[in-house]
RNA sequence: GUCUUGUUAGCUCAGCUGGUAGAGCACGUCACUUUUAAUGAUGUGGCCGAUGGUUCGAAUCCAUCACAGGACACCA
């Protein structure tokens, strides 16, 4: 039973006993007249008053009850809305015959949503307070709030539970205003610069735009298998083919993969698509951006992560075969010989797949000599063909590709580059990764001869980026964990009869 | 996937080398009209994550499982 819990059951039978008194335990006509926030601002000259107080005042407030001081005839409590918490001082003799005693000490608790009416006046201890003369229940809680002072700390029940989260600790909703704020940003930044926002499918045929294991479900009435969308890539290029010559999309993207502190299954980012640009550009409105986000949200531009401090003042930019020798100290005579690379990994103790290319294994020594090393944002440019499918070739160099990821505290945080508008090419570079899938790599990028037809019909000449947004308000608000910035993220259900029970239902 | 650490009251946590389950908060009762995690008194509250095993006896030891945290691997 979900209320067997005898707390519950006391609390249940404080409402029934409300009831019975004639008042509705969630009544619905709140008559609210300010937030906490505006009366503590419209009332700081109460301190200025000799008597501290000014009965002609009237302000409705409601909010949460999160602490409860009875103390005899009168008492404090402290109530909570989203705008902060303020002290209310609730007298037996200012409210009506016998609401104090059978009402207010006997059957309101912390944890109700009430609605308080009264006038502002300072306590002796000199704090700005409410003086009550109505009182109303608006919401009998029946659970009990977690305890007052430590709170709620457990990782696992603050997770599933993140109202709870919520209710008691007023940081993590401090997160997820920044993280609505840099979402608010973001979209305003493109938006002034002329990109135009839209939406793509998130149910796709064919899994494309990332090397990733797709999520697959089944539509029921065309009695055919979709993915959902591991990234948006190539909807939006279809839109520069269509003569869309800047758009953009925030949205989820979903990678059946594990997950850890910087993987959950949906995640959020925006892609977007330049015309007439090139990655040399997308450079300039990258740094443009951070900019623009730091100013926006007051943050330092030495910003303190964890142990780190990123210095975004300092923004680096290195091709990638130089990094790995003058960052990685990998010998530079090394960096250019598929056998040399083996044998430095070998001495290095690392192991790879068998079968790489040089460009592969040249990113995976980018991986474990560099990558961490990348504290200041650093774009790193200039990637190996092999490991970039949708990135067009430099004119200079074909091996190499017109790309740059940036990376900041030792994490990749945005993916561009110049986009491959080479119809002939493209198709070349799939049939390579269906090469690569056929030897066993299965999150080899798919086939899509749909988006092979959009690109011959020409698409200008483009560049793309896409920039994760969960671990760029990770970085943000100094959060080591993508879970600490997903209101709800993926967790596996708590008993194995919810599994079982699942499987049935689709049976 | 591997290793590792957790899981005890609604919450935060104790519980030694195995011997009848503890505290604080919350809740109930009593006192208290300016408190600040209010205070004082008193009481209720547990399938010790699940299942097996060892033992006269298991929250405690062992095994398996579930969930979570951390690290590593995979996923660029």
């Amino acid at each position: 039973m979900i209320f067997d819990n005898k707390f519950i059951q006391q609390r249940i039978e404080k409402a029934e006993l409300l009831k019975s008194m004639g008042i509705n335990p969630y009544a619905n006509d709140s008559k609210r007249n300010t937030t906490i926030k505006k009366y503590i601002n419209v009332n700081s000259d109460i301190f200025e008053i000799e008597t501290k107080r000014d009965e002609h005042r009237h302000y409705v407030v409601s909010g949460r009850i999160k602490l409860f001081r009875i103390m005899g005839k009168a008492s404090f409590i402290q109530i909570e809305d989203e705008s902060g918490t303020l002290q209310v001082y609730v007298a037996r003799d200012h409210l009506p015959e016998g609401f104090y005693n059978d009402v207010f000490k006997k059957n309101i608790e912390a944890g109700d949503i009430v609605e308080i009416g009264g006038y502002p006046f300072v306590t002796g201890q000199g704090e700005l307070s409410l003086h009550a003369s109505t009182f109303k229940l608006l919401t009998k809680a029946i659970s009990p709030l977690p305890e007052k002072f430590h709170g709620i700390t457990d990782k696992e029940t603050r997770y599933r539970k993140r109202y709870l989260d919520l209710i008691m600790n007023a940081d993590v909703r401090k997160t997820f205003r920044i993280r609505s704020n840099v979402i608010s940003l973001t979209r305003r930044f493109f938006e002034d610069k002329g990109f135009l926002e839209v939406e793509t499918p998130m149910m796709h045929p064919i899994a494309g735009g990332a090397n990733a294991k797709p999520f697959v479900t089944h539509h029921n009435a065309l009695k055919i298998d979709r993915y959902l969308r591991i990234a948006p890539e190539l909807y939006l290029k279809r839109l520069i083919v269509g003569g869309f010559e800047a758009v953009f999309e925030i949205n989820r993207n979903f990678r059946n993969e594990g997950m850890d502190a910087t993987h959950n299954p949906e995640f959020t980012s925006i892609e977007f698509y330049w015309a007439y640009k090139t990655y040399k550009d997308l450079i300039i409105i990258t740094k443009e951006y951070f900019h623009y986000l730091f100013d926006h949200l007051n943050l330092p531009t030495l910003l303190p992560y964890g142990d780190m401090e990123i210095n975004f003042e300092n923004f680096q930019e290195i091709p990638l075969i130089e990094s790995l020798s003058t960052i990685g100290d990998v010998p530079a005579d090394v960096v250019h010989d598929k056998e040399k690379i083996l044998a430095f990994l070998k001495s290095k103790n690392i192991t790879v797949k068998p079968g790489l290319n040089l460009g592969q294994l040249q990113g995976e020594l980018f991986d474990e000599f560099v990558e961490e090393k990348l504290i200041d944002p650093t774009f790193i440019t200039e990637y190996p063909v092999e490991i970039s499918p949708l990135a067009r070739r430099s004119d200079i160099n074909p091996d190499i590709t017109e790309r740059f990821e940036l990376f900041i505290a030792g994490r990749e945080i945005a993916n561009a580059f110049s986009e491959l508008n080479d119809p002939v090419d493209q198709l070349g570079r799939f049939e390579g990764q269906m090469q690569a899938k056929d030897s066993g790599d299965d999150e080899a990028h798919e086939m899509d001869e749909d988006f092979i037809d959009a690109l011959s019909y020409g698409m200008a000449p483009t560049a793309g980026q896409g920039i994760g947004i969960d671990r760029l308000v990770m970085l943000l608000t100094n959060e080591h964990s993508i879970r600490d910035v997903l209101l709800f993220p993926a967790m596996k259900p708590l008993h194995k009869d919810e599994l079982q029970e699942d499987e049935e239902e689709l049976n």
